[in-house]
RNA sequence: GCCCCCAUCGUCUAGCCCGGUCCAGGACAUCGGCCCUUCAAGCCGGUAACGCGGGUUCGAAUCCCGCUGGGGGCACCA
């Protein structure tokens, strides 16, 4: 037997990473089962659903690096992959249903069901339909459409099931009493399908095998088991995967803010650090391995080691993996961290969106003396904003531990005329020409190198002195020292005149 | 309110099925130290968890029951 699992996003909002999380378990279930990966796009609630949010998660799944191998952009032969184009199955479907007299006309309207809904809760009982029209006569039927009421088709829950049992593949065996299930509406009076039918329909007429979703559906298992029965088809293997919460420990949605996956992707994290992130939610392999490579992960994947209890989604970890990653880049591919950094720059507004191979080498030679400190692009900003600049931000603090004093200020100048006499200007000549200015003065390395550091960049963090200085160059390093010298000149006169 | 799921360090989790090897292991974060021109990285070390109560057992993180806590669902949303 083929595995064929789904992912069904509906196009109401961007794919946020909760979805991407679901989206990933399925797609690794099925690639390490060598099936079939079908995407499907749940578009019924006409109301919400747009094409560009549609197009967007597309986008962005691929960015994630999962493929599917049948949906509505690639097609299939189980197709059409869009809810939408699919009413004449639903309705097809559903007129089976009625004819077997497993679902019947509900005449209710929207405020009835409302009102008795409201009445149940301030009698604090559990609402349930109250099943008016389940036993309707053609007369019966007849006056209320007169009345101008369009029906809603309703799903008839049999009246003693025995209980209904699933076996879960994540959390193994769930029983539901049928006595706490009502009939439940199938499809809208508009004719238009309710989300638990147009599943069902789909996924058998899609031949989906298993079905790995969130654990906020396990209660509608029970439903949707129902409609297979009444069908007379076989139900397909179902696993209910913990829900991501945000970190106020509430499930993950688009309220919590920056949880669209594309604002990580704009953020410059990698697709890959996010996925590999993805896996260690909810699945650990024994030996405590964490870092996998595409392949790896879908060899080793098992569902059944699928954890049951729902992960918070904390990026620190993320961020780590990132990192890491951003290493592994940085070697095979440093173009690639070079674009990403390019891209943050240019959100920053320090870089034009026009950038010329100069700059961009520019930008490289940048990343490359920054090495392990970027775990994220926006890290070029806290270590070397100061490359992109004219002139540098000081940090006060720093100023204040470095950049004072008469005796500084003639420090600064004695080692800009060093740097300015300096024949060469690449690292080892400008080391040279620090560390000798320092002995010149009898006073140690660390003493000159500090105070530059504050003075070029105007921070205490960065890459190697030297190497920033090189990539600086001469005309500049000269103009920051003077501007430096200036600096602390004016704050001692000005400390002289009020003091 | 009703139904269902879950419960190990701050976070992700290993161990639980097949009780002893667990005064509970790893990773991220955090705190110290080393290294060093700074930061980061790296290396070394520390703080930190079996929710509670009952059983069963010679022995329970592991099995059973109850409680508590957390989460999800109860739409002409998906």
């Amino acid at each position: 037997m083929i595995v064929r699992t789904r992912y069904a996003p509906s196009p109401t909002g961007y794919l946020h990473v909760g979805g991407a999380w679901m989206a990933f378990f399925n797609w690794l279930f099925v690639r390490h089962s060598r099936g079939q990966f079908v995407l499907r796009v749940e578009d019924t609630d006409r109301s919400r659903s747009t094409e560009a949010f549609e197009a967007a998660i597309l986008e962005d799944l691929r960015w994630l690096g999962l493929d599917w191998d049948e949906g509505p952009d690639v097609g299939g032969p189980y197709g059409p992959y869009r809810q939408t184009e699919r009413s004449g199955l639903y309705q097809q479907q559903a007129r089976s249903l009625l004819e077997k007299s497993a679902a019947y006309l509900c005449y209710c309207t929207p405020e009835e069901l409302d009102a008795e809904r409201q009445r149940a809760v301030a009698e604090h009982r559990p609402y349930r339909y109250s099943g008016r029209c389940r036993d309707l006569s053609a007369a019966d039927r007849d006056r209320l459409a007169a009345e101008g009421r369009r029906p809603t088709l309703r799903f008839r829950v049999p009246s003693g099931h025995p209980a209904i049992v699933v076996h879960d593949l994540v959390l193994g065996r769930v029983e539901f009493n049928p006595e706490d299930l009502d009939d439940f509406i199938i499809q809208r009076s508009d004719g238009t399908p309710l989300y638990n039918f147009a599943n069902v329909v789909d996924d058998r007429a899609m031949r989906i095998t298993h079905v790995l979703r969130g654990s906020e559906h396990l209660s509608n298992t029970p439903r949707q088991f129902l409609m297979y029965e009444a069908f007379g088809w076989d139900h397909p293997q179902v696993a209910h995967l913990p829900v991501l919460l945000g970190v106020d420990r509430k499930k993950l949605s688009k309220r919590h803010g920056d949880t669209a996956v594309r604002e990580y992707a704009a953020q410059g994290y990698l697709p890959e650090a996010l996925v590999n992130f993805f896996a260690l939610m909810g699945w650990y392999p024994e030996d405590g391995r964490e870092l996998f490579t595409i392949p790896e992960l879908i060899e080793r994947f098992r569902i059944e080691e699928m954890g049951r209890s729902a992960a918070i989604f904390d990026t620190q970890k993320l961020d780590w993996l990132n990192g890491v990653y951003m290493q592994g880049a940085l070697r095979r591919s440093p173009d690639r961290v070079v674009d990403l950094v390019i891209g943050c720059l240019q959100r920053e507004g320090l870089l034009d969106g026009q950038v010329s191979p100069e700059r961009r080498a520019y930008v490289a030679q940048v990343v490359a003396i920054l090495g392990e400190r970027l775990r994220l692009p926006r890290d070029i900003l806290t270590y070397g904003d100061f490359f992109f600049r004219d002139d540098v931000v000081y940090d006060p603090q720093a100023v204040q531990k470095h950049l004072k004093g008469a005796e500084m200020a003639d420090l600064l100048r004695y080692l800009q005329r060093a740097l300015a006499a300096a024949k060469k200007f690449d690292r080892e000549a400008i080391e040279a020409a620090v560390r000798g200015a320092a002995a010149e003065r009898g006073v140690e390395s660390k003493v000159v190198i500090h105070p530059l550091r504050v003075a070029l960049t105007g921070k205490t963090v960065g890459p190697g002195l030297f190497e920033l200085i090189e990539v600086l160059g001469k005309e500049r390093v000269l103009a920051r020292l003077a501007r430096a010298i200036t600096l602390i000149e004016s704050a001692g006169s000005s400390a002289a005149a009020t003091g």
